[in-house]
RNA sequence: UCCUCAGUAGCUCAAUGGUAGAGCAUUCGGCUGUUAACCGAAGGGUUCCAGGUUCGAGUCCUGGCUGAGGAGCCA
């Protein structure tokens, strides 16, 4: 028997006789020499098999090969410079598992489809060396989050998905029926995350968050993850320098350990490379002078726009730390800032290269009386905040937090041009399936 | 919800109102170093749907459906 091995370690088999179990990724012939690539998940390496070398039966068995058909090969690794992963397969046998028929092959061939044709076949469309870069990148930074608040002391404390109602009242929100009564699909685990650190001190959720906006752009879904750290006694100056620690830190991470995947999606590296603290941090009034300087229609108490955050991204390498907007355009919870108290302790981050918000968060309204009134003036459901009042009565105390979205995140380390291949079955307006 | 664009072979796309085509994929044949291999041949069509104009509609008109990009809203 020859041990079985990962594509991606084949280097370690030089000379030796080898199996590896995937799928064919390809097949090139020429005469009595086939070329076929192989493809098990880890790796793609390209096969060589010589007519004369091989039972008549195992040459042919080879040259019938589909796209995609199932297989366990073995052969001997061989150093080649022509390889482009610099190993090549002398193939002495090939197990098939599963010959895809001729009358019905694999649908995406190595050639050029449309986005509605892939996002049908997203199932296989994964298998893809491009997806599956996004795939290693998205897992990446997923594991980096973890290991960034995990080290700083935070505790992981789950919220709830199903919500009795809207965390911020205004969004559009999921129904979904709940035995005899109406519950929602969660669009923030914010408030709950406050009841955590009010018990922890510093605690982050981290799930799928779910928005019903009919929005319909390269940067929306409907169903997407989002971390969210809240602090006990953090100020909005120390949540912002969190959000850019946590940045810096996750594009440190993809750029230390997924260079290959950035290398197939031809990311340029040069400006990952430049996102180090500290990141330039601009108020709401400030950037609404660069703004109108550069001649976009904003006025003030206006939130931003797609076109305003693109341009405002342009200014800049690194992400920008957006602070203090007017109130009325942020969600009842944020604390008013005392010098001005027409704004809110808030801040947005906007990624470079026009990928839009990746962070929004700021410090939290701890005091009772305001808070009661902001809820009334939103008429948001009072009953179903009362939990969250208590918390402003039972030891209230300044605290902060953000939230960030995942699949931003993904789109701008990986220079995607659409969320929808951040996330392996995406959600979105129209589109539900597979 | 609104604006713009698109829908033709399995896929990507051509076709002045006048016989519906190419490349890839598939099948068959050729080639001993191919790199989205190449060369030759074959099969493959409800031109998104329903009406209308016309001697004649893939093409023009009306309505609908589906998709894409964007706006608003947001991470």
């Amino acid at each position: 028997m020859t041990p079985v091995v990962e594509i991606r370690r084949v280097s370690e088999h030089a000379g030796q006789e080898v199996t590896l179990q995937g799928w064919l990724y390809n097949l090139r012939e020429s005469g009595k020499l086939l070329f076929p690539l192989f493809r098990d998940g880890t790796g793609i390496i390209q096969g060589v098999m010589v007519k004369s070398a091989v039972p008549p039966e195992v040459f042919d068995s080879v040259r019938g090969l589909t796209q995609e058909s199932s297989l366990r090969v073995t052969g001997k690794v061989r150093a080649d410079k022509r390889a482009p992963g610099g190993f090549e397969l002398d193939v002495s046998n090939v197990e098939v598992l599963q010959l895809i028929p001729g009358e019905a092959p694999y649908p995406i061939t190595p050639k050029e489809h449309g986005t509605e044709f892939l996002m049908d076949h997203r199932h296989l469309w994964l298998r893809s060396t491009r997806q599956r870069a996004i795939l290693g990148v998205r897992h990446e930074i997923i594991k980096a989050v973890r290991d960034f608040f995990d080290e700083r002391g935070f505790t992981l404390v789950d919220t709830p998905i199903f919500t009795p109602s809207a965390c911020e009242g205004t969004t559009t929100l999921f129904e979904v029926n709940y035995f005899e009564d109406k519950a929602y699909l969660t669009q923030s685990g914010q408030l709950y995350n406050e009841a955590a650190a009010m018990a922890v001190g510093k605690t982050y959720c981290f799930g799928p968050t779910f928005r019903a906006e009919k929005s319909k752009t390269r940067r929306h879904l409907t169903e997407f993850w989002m971390v969210e750290p809240e602090v006990a006694f953090a100020r909005l100056e120390d949540i912002m320098t969190l959000g850019e620690e946590l940045v810096a830190f996750l594009v440190a991470r993809v750029l230390a350990k997924r260079r290959p995947e950035l290398a197939t999606l031809e990311r340029k590296i040069e400006n990952l490379e430049k996102v180090q603290p500290p990141f330039p941090r601009l108020s709401y009034d400030e950037a609404l002078k660069i703004l109108q300087g550069k001649g976009s229609e904003i006025q003030w108490g206006g939130d931003f726009g797609g076109t305003d955050e693109t341009m405002l991204s342009e200014t800049s390498e690194k992400p920008i730390l957006v602070h203090r907007y007017p109130s009325q355009v942020k969600a009842f919870y944020m604390a008013p800032d005392p010098a001005r108290p027409e704004l809110a302790l808030c801040v947005d981050m906007i990624a470079p290269e026009g990928h839009g918000e990746i962070i929004g968060g700021g410090e939290r309204l701890a005091d009772l009386a305001l808070l009661e009134q902001r809820i009334q003036q939103r008429n948001l459901p009072r009953q179903t905040f009362e939990w969250y009042l208590d918390l402003r009565r039972y030891g209230t105390v300044p605290h902060s937090g953000f939230g960030m979205g995942i699949e931003r995140v993904v789109g701008w380390i990986c220079g995607l041009e659409h969320v929808r291949e951040t996330i392996p079955f995406p959600r979105m307006l129209y589109r539900l399936t597979p």
